[in-house]
DNA sequence: TATGTTATAAACAGTAATGTTGATAACTAT
DNA sequence: ATAGTTATCAACATTACTGTTTATAACATA
């Protein structure tokens, strides 16, 4: 006998292709581990945030750590490109990698820390998850960097001769200590500038400042 | 009826003291860490690394996340009186607090990220875990090291004669700065070093240097 | 329309972790 | 000695997460 009053109402299906459906899935994966870190990264409150069951997560990814493989590279990448974008994009009228401005620098900052990508780049690193699929995109990406930084430093030193093998050592530490730092400052920024009394959009802007002067 | 020819001997017990017994399940749990990273941390490892059953530690910490938490209290504290002791038992031939071999801030790296306490640190604060427990040890040690930091910013500036405020912000940047790298180091450090070029501990103590000379 | 493909869902199974309970051994105090 | 306390263990219970199976709805194509 069918039970009328208490029937569920036959739930409608939507059928997404497969490139939409996962890129729902990483999308709802991303926003939960931004929100309550790793411990969130279970396939299936990730369902639910993306409106599907758990077995459709795992139909499209093989399994659940598949699924935190691609979300960890996929991330990877749209960090690289991000910070690309805005080193090669610099304004017209100032054709300097690293303008007195600081923008480039802020922006790292921003991605990395402020967005919240250090995060999930740290509990990437934390779970020592391997991210052989991003690997290439990782070199040429910091090879981009690099070049990057080397004309800023040469560009910095004005009329003196900087020899290349300087400049590249110097533009290899600078690119470890700004990103490091980015990183610990997305990570233990919030509960750290409490502790130190460095609270405040002020604060925060004065230390990135001095950070920033201090690197050429 | 007794099973003799494969009974097992009694085990016998060893009974601790409540903070013996702690201490041994910390001590266990804290080499699981630097083994394994914060996802090993789980009860049943530990109490056999520790020796012990897992509702030993149920019984002692109450549950398997108050043991994460107690443990990550611990290795606050820890991190930072062994900080502090370095600072302020400076080498009777020099009384700066910063000597220029750099010994303070190598410590910091060595302990924050060298140790894996980074590591910890860095998950507790990912999974929103608070260290209320250890605040009020995190308050006075951050005083003192702010103390000891002005001294440092003193001395550097020599015959100059520079303003406490101007030193005590200047001091707060600093150990913002070094926190935050020696975590971001501790995290990301392996796998940027990698892609970066700056492998080998050779490339890591000019890292160090390189950053350290650049502070003051 | 008929047929095949597959993205989705629901129910079930397996597994590994945490947590609970009751008994007991080791110690303390009277 | 005796009684009381509790740290410890073993066995069990529970939860929670991943993975499997089977059926079907949605769509494409002929």
């Amino acid at each position: 006998m069918v039970n009328v009053s208490t029937a569920e109402a036959p739930k409608k299906r939507i059928r997404r292709s497969p490139e939409e459906a996962r890129a729902l899935i990483l999308r709802a994966a991303k926003s939960r581990l931004k929100a309550v870190g790793p411990e969130g990264l279970q396939i299936k409150e990730i369902a639910a945030i993306a409106g599907v069951t758990h077995s459709t997560i795992l139909h499209h990814f093989g399994s659940a750590e598949d699924l935190r493989v691609s979300l960890a590279e996929q991330m990877v990448e749209e960090l690289l490109s991000d910070i690309l974008a805005v080193m090669e994009t610099r304004d017209a009228r100032d054709d300097r990698v690293f303008p007195e401005d600081h923008t480039v620098l802020f922006r790292v900052f921003e991605v990395l820390s402020d967005d919240g990508h250090a995060r999930l780049l740290a509990w990437t690193m934390l779970r020592g998850g391997d991210l052989s699929g991003a690997e290439q995109t990782l070199r040429t990406s910091f090879e981009r960097i690099q070049t990057g930084v080397v004309m800023a430093i040469k560009a910095a030193a004005g009329d003196m001769v900087v020899k290349d093998e300087v400049a590249e050592r110097h533009a290899r530490f600078i690119i470890y200590l700004v990103a490091t730092t980015a990183v610990g400052d997305g990570i233990a920024g919030p509960n750290l500038a409490e502790l130190i009394g460095l609270t405040g959009t002020e604060a925060t802007k004065d230390f990135r400042d001095w950070f920033a002067a201090r690197l050429f």
